[in-house]
RNA sequence: GGUCCCAUAGCUCAGCCGGAUAGAGCGACGGUUUCCUAAACCGUAGGCCGCAGGUUCGAUUCCUGCUGGGAUCACCA
C-alpha cells in the first residue's frame, strides 16, 4: 500500500538519497532523542553495506553536501544519524493549507478506485449485545472510517449471525415455554440461556433444537416466521446500540442471506475434487495444512458457518472485488479463519490472499473468557449508562449554566467516547480484563484526555472571536519549542492514519492523538505561568499566530477522533 | 499433546521493516489555579525489557529452545 509521507520526511529522504546517490525509500525517517538536536533524523545504516563505508561518514557526507531547502534549513551529523531542521515557517504554512485551507488534511489518493469489504460486530441474533462485543465493533468501524479517510471505496458489513443449529434452539425454546408478547431480545436471550442449561440434563433436546434447525433450513413456514420475529426484534435492539456509537452500515447482510448459494458452493468444490465424506459429514481435508477438516454439511444434512462464510467471501468478491477483505472477529476464530481462506485458496480463487482475518484479543470478565450461555456477562448499553452517568456529574460542575439537554448529550459523547478509546488504545491483539474503574477512567491516557483538549482548543478560538484565521498569519513569530513539536506531530497525521490502516491497527492512531494533545497540553499551560505566553495574549500578530496553531490542532484531534468514531464536543 | 497469541516500572500498557540515554498513564512523593477549562501542567522516585542461547558492528525488537499465562484443536458461531 502506498503510504503518503509529509513533505517534511519526504524531504529528509530525499536530502539524505541525492547525497549518497541512493533511493530514498531506503532511508527511515524518525525523530532525535532529544528536541535541541533537531526534528528529523535518518540513520544512515541502509545505505553502508552498499556503499561499503562506515554509517558515521556517510552521515558526515550528508551534511558536508546538504544545502538548505525550503523544507529543511539545517543538517548536523551526530555519529551515524543525520538530524534535520525543519522550516518553521514552511511547516506552518503546510499544516495551515492542509489544516485550515483547501488542501485535504489527509491525502484521498491511496485508495482511488479500490474497494475495502470490512466485516465487523455481527452479532448473533437473538442474545444481548454484551461488552466483549465492542472490540469488533469499534475497532472494525474504526478501519472503515481509516480507509475511507484514505480514500477507498468502503463497504463496511454486518455478518449477523442469524442462521444455525442455534436458532433451532431458540426456536425450540419458543416453544417449550412460550414467552409472553411484546418479545424482546432479554426475553430472547433468556430462552437461550435456559435451553442451553437444561441441554446439560437431557440431551434429548439437542436433537430438538436441531430438527428446529432442519425445519428452519427446509423452509419450514412456521419456523421462518417465527425466527423473523426474532431477527427483527433482534436488530431493533442492535440498531439502538449502534446509533449510541454512531455506526451505520454499508451492508446488513446475515448468514441465512447465503443459504440459497450454498448448494452451489458444495458443487464447486465437490467437482474441484476437494470435498469428502469423513464420519458422515461433508467435509474439506485439510490434512496436508496441519489442519483439522473444515465442515460444510453435518451428518443430520444441516450446514455449517464455514459453509456460509465461503459462500459470502465469494458474494463479496463478485459484488466489489475488493482490495482487501477484513473479517473483524476475536482470536478465538482464527483457525476458522485459516481454514477458510485456504480452502478458498485450495478452489483456485487468488483473491484469497486478499482476506484477512482481523483479530483482537477478548475481553475478560473476573479473568474468565465471557460467553453468552455462561451467563458472566456485562451489557454493553449498562456500561455507557454508567460512563455517561459519571461524565454528567463532571459536565454539570463545570457548566452549572447549561440546560439539561446539552449536559445530557455532551455526557453521551464524552462516556461513550472514553469507551471506545479505551477499546481501540491498547494493542489488538491483548486480552483485557474488564474493570469497572478502568473502563470509566477519564484522567491521563484516554478518550476524554483528548475529547477535552479539543475542547479547550475550541473555547480558545471561541473566545478570540477572530474568524479569518487561514490569512494574515506571520508564522515566524512561532519560535518556541513547544510550537515547533506540537507542529511536527501534527504534521504526521496522514503517515500515521496511512500507517495505521496498513497494519489493519486504529490503535496506532489513538496513540497518536494522545502525543498531539499531550504536546499541546504542554505547550498551552505554559501560559498558567506567564500571561504573555498565553495565545489571548497582547500581541495582537502574536495572538493570530497561536491561534492559527490552535485552529490546527483542533482540526487535526477532530479528524482523528472522527475517524476513531468519536465525536468531539466543543465545550464539556 | 499439536497450533496460535501474550510476557517491558508496584499496576495497566506504548515502543511493529533492528539503531542514539527504553517511554506514557494510574498509584506514591513534591509543586502549579485572583484561571485562554486543574477531566490539565511541571518535577522526584521506580526497569537484568520472563529465562537461556543464536544472527548482527549493534537485539526490548529477528531466530531457536525453555518457563509462565491465555486461546484453539469436526458436526455451535
Amino acid at each position: 500500500m502506498a503510504v503518503p509521507l509529509s513533505p517534511f520526511v519526504l524531504a529528509a529522504q530525499q536530502a539524505v538519497a541525492h547525497a549518497l546517490g541512493t533511493e530514498p525509500e531506503m532511508f527511515v525517517v524518525g525523530t532525535p532523542p532529544n528536541p535541541k538536536m533537531g526534528d528529523l533524523a535518518v540513520g544512515c545504516f541502509p545505505a553502508a553495506k552498499a556503499l561499503k563505508a562506515a554509517p558515521p561518514a556517510l552521515a558526515a557526507k550528508v551534511v558536508e553536501s546538504f544545502e538548505a531547502t525550503e523544507m529543511l534549513v539545517s543538517a548536523t551529523a551526530a555519529g551515524p544519524f543525520v538530524n534535520f531542521t525543519v522550516n518553521t515557517e514552511a511547516l506552518f504554512m503546510h499544516l495551515a493549507k492542509s489544516a485550515l485551507g483547501d488542501e485535504e488534511l489527509i491525502a484521498k489518493s491511496p485508495g482511488e478506485g479500490k474497494s475495502i469489504c470490512v466485516d465487523f460486530s455481527s452479532p448473533n441474533i437473538s442474545k444481548q449485545l454484551a461488552y466483549h462485543h465492542i472490540r469488533s465493533t469499534v475497532i472494525g468501524h474504526a478501519l472503515v472510517n481509516l480507509y475511507r479517510a484514505l480514500g477507498y471505496r468502503v463497504v463496511g458489513i454486518n455478518h449477523l449471525g442469524d442462521w444455525g443449529t442455534t436458532h433451532g434452539m431458540l426456536l425450540a425454546a419458543y416453544h417449550r415455554w412460550p414467552p409472553a408478547e411484546p418479545l424482546t431480545i432479554k426475553t430472547l436471550n433468556g430462552l437461550y440461556v435456559k435451553f442451553r442449561e437444561a441441554m446439560k440434563e437431557d440431551e434429548g433436546l439437542g436433537d430438538e433444537g436441531r430438527a428446529w434447525f432442519a425445519k428452519l433450513e427446509n423452509g419450514d413456514e412456521e419456523a421462518r416466521k417465527l425466527w423473523q420475529h426474532f431477527k427483527d426484534v433482534s436488530w431493533a435492539e442492535f440498531e439502538t446500540v449502534y446509533e449510541m456509537l454512531g455506526i451505520k452500515f454499508d451492508e446488513v447482510r446475515g448468514e441465512s442471506a447465503y443459504v440459497d448459494d450454498m448448494p452451489g458452493v458444495i458443487e464447486m468444490l465437490d467437482k474441484k475434487g476437494l470435498s469428502s465424506v469423513s464420519e458422515g459429514a461433508l467435509v474439506v481435508m485439510l490434512e496436508e495444512e496441519g489442519m483439522p477438516p473444515l465442515l460444510l454439511r453435518k451428518q443430520d444434512g444441516a450446514t455449517l458457518y464455514g459453509t456460509r462464510d465461503l459462500a459470502a467471501a465469494m458474494y463479496r468478491w463478485n459484488e466489489y472485488a475488493f482490495e482487501r477483505s477484513l473479517y473483524v472477529v476475536d482470536r478465538g476464530q482464527s483457525l476458522h479463519f485459516k481454514q477458510l481462506f485456504r480452502t478458498l485458496e485450495k478452489a483456485g480463487y487468488e483473491w484469497s490472499a486478499k482476506c484477512s482475518h482481523v483479530p483482537f484479543g477478548l475481553v475478560r470478565v473476573g479473568g474468565k473468557k465471557t460467553t453468552t450461555r455462561g451467563g458472566n456477562v456485562v451489557l454493553l448499553k449498562e456500561v455507557f449508562a454508567e460512563a455517561t452517568e459519571r461524565a454528567s456529574a463532571k459536565i454539570s460542575e463545570n457548566n452549572p449554566e447549561w440546560e439539561a439537554k446539552r449536559v445530557a448529550d455532551t455526557a453521551n459523547t464524552v462516556g461513550i467516547g472514553a469507551i471506545v478509546f479505551a477499546n481501540i488504545m491498547s494493542q489488538r491483539d491483548k486480552d483485557v480484563d474488564f474493570d469497572w474503574d478502568d473502563i470509566l477512567s477519564t484522567s491521563g491516557d484516554s478518550g476524554v484526555y483528548v475529547q477535552y483538549g479539543h475542547a479547550r482548543c475550541c473555547r480558545t478560538l471561541e473566545k478570540a472571536g477572530i474568524e479569518d484565521l487561514d490569512s494574515d498569519v506571520d508564522f515566524a513569530l512561532l519560535t518556541q519549542p513547544q510550537e515547533r513539536t506540537l507542529g511536527l506531530a501534527l504534521s504526521q497525521l496522514g503517515d500515521v492514519v496511512a500507517k495505521a490502516a496498513d497494519h489493519n491497527d486504529p490503535h496506532l492512531l489513538s496513540r497518536y492523538l494522545l502525543d498531539v494533545v499531550s504536546d499541546f497540553s504542554t505547550w498551552y499551560t505554559q501560559g498558567n505561568q506567564d500571561k504573555a505566553l498565553r495565545v489571548l495574549c497582547e500581541d495582537e500578530a502574536m495572538k493570530r499566530a497561536r491561534l492559527s496553531l490552535v485552529a490546527m490542532t483542533k482540526a487535526v484531534l477532530k479528524e482523528g477522533l472522527g475517524i476513531l468514531g468519536i465525536d468531539a464536543p466543543n465545550a464539556m
